[in-house]
DNA sequence: CCGTGCAAGATTGTATACAATCACCAAACG
DNA sequence: CGTTTGGTGATTGTATACAATCTTGCACGG
């Protein structure tokens, strides 16, 4: 409460406009399913929530919408989107080839600093205390490897997919042994980049996502199990 | 000019908001080079221009600023993005992955009706009286395919790439013997596709792309040699 | 003659007011 | 009792007003 009325002040600040904050706090809240997919939400609830105007939030709902996570229905508002079976499938065959893809240009392209960096983000994901942290590090590993493949619209699509992602409950890291078992395919990404062996890390990268998916699918299983709640 | 005051009267007949309507007339004046890359645009200008307020106008400034067609600069406005040599490569380089994908998608899940659809496009295309005509049939044909992939996350990777495009002065198509060529190459795509056969569908669409960047680089070289506006 | 500082104009960022449309609910009719 | 139709409220689509900032031109001093 309170605006306070320092409008365009305390952007100067932090150089950010109102509409990238709305974009950037509805992501989070995505993410950490503060809004579940399928909930209506609406301009005027944000734009309290956040203290900002409708304008900004607007702006925000369209560069969602583009992205696919949130859904317009014509003068009905926009729903978060909801992920059925069958987009979690295109989701994964798509991640499998573009990660594939970034790995494989990485090998290519990544300056040795870049490459030294990453092994060190896997180091440093095995100090990590819970698994929103591993969550966290890995999305940072793995957004390191798009910069190393240096192109700039595979980078955009990545990012796109990675956002979808915040769609899905959870992260699979959640899961026992799966940290391990990733860190052992993010080694062996990285040694193929090392290498300088596209082909290498492009199937390397593609078994991560592979796997990934697998884990995910259980997890959808195990939770299904716990409550009775389809997710059709 | 009498915007006529039928303000939310002529939108039911078509279901298009300003919003989006603003967004595909700015694609076509990239499109049709109305609006060169490097160029600054107003959003009153553009307001004025189509007869609405700056609010939708702001809207389509967003989603092609998402899409890479605008850039912003903070209290400067937008300029029409500028593709130089590098962004030309990495382009190209993401078509041949995602087009190559998607017909080695399409080789998988396409129905037979969407074949025939495919095989019919090429013979239209024979029809064709300019150049003009026939890169709108291109990028039909092309469309038809990623519709045939099944993958929205494919999908809509490869419409924004099909908007940076129209960054690109003119269409490949206006050099003298590519239409016959791209024709060839067209009809290997399709063929892999009907014979069910993801690999050589997506070998033969990596291939096209290849050959279309080839074209591309040609024309420009050709450009540069009648007037000496390098684009660095 | 050139550089610096200031002021005015221009342009975007934001907020709010208004209009159009749709969903929901109640009531009446078959 | 079910179905349909009309009214009312809610919500989005659009327009415009205002504030903050940047750019540009000009004047003044060195």
């Amino acid at each position: 409460m309170g605006s306070e009325r320092r409008r365009g002040k305390a952007k100067s600040g932090d150089q950010l406009s109102r509409g990238e904050l709305v974009h950037l706090k509805l992501l989070d809240a995505i993410r950490a399913g503060e809004f579940r997919p399928g909930e209506r939400i609406r301009e005027a609830e944000i734009a309290k929530w956040l203290g900002v105007s409708r304008t900004p939030v607007r702006e925000a709902f369209r560069r969602l919408q583009a992205d696919g996570l949130l859904v317009f229905e014509p003068w009905r508002g926009v729903v978060v989107a909801e992920l059925d079976q069958q987009q979690l499938i295109e989701l994964y065959a798509m991640r499998k080839v573009l990660e594939g893809t970034a790995a494989g240009l990485a090998a290519q392209h990544a300056a040795e600093s870049q490459i030294a960096t990453l092994a060190e983000l896997i180091d440093t994901a095995d100090t990590a205390a819970d698994a929103a942290e591993r969550a966290e590090l890995n999305r940072h590993f793995h957004q390191n490897i798009y910069a190393a493949a240096h192109n700039r619209y595979l980078l955009k699509a990545l990012n796109a997919l990675r956002d979808s992602m915040a769609l899905l409950p959870s992260t699979t890291y959640a899961l026992t042994g799966r940290h391990e078992i990733a860190q052992g395919e993010h080694r062996d990404i990285v040694g193929a980049i090392a290498r300088r062996d596209p082909k290498a890390a492009e199937a390397a990268a593609r078994h991560h996502i592979a796997e990934a998916e697998k884990a995910r699918l259980k997890m959808i299983i195990e939770m299904n199990r716990g409550n009775k709640d389809t997710t059709p």
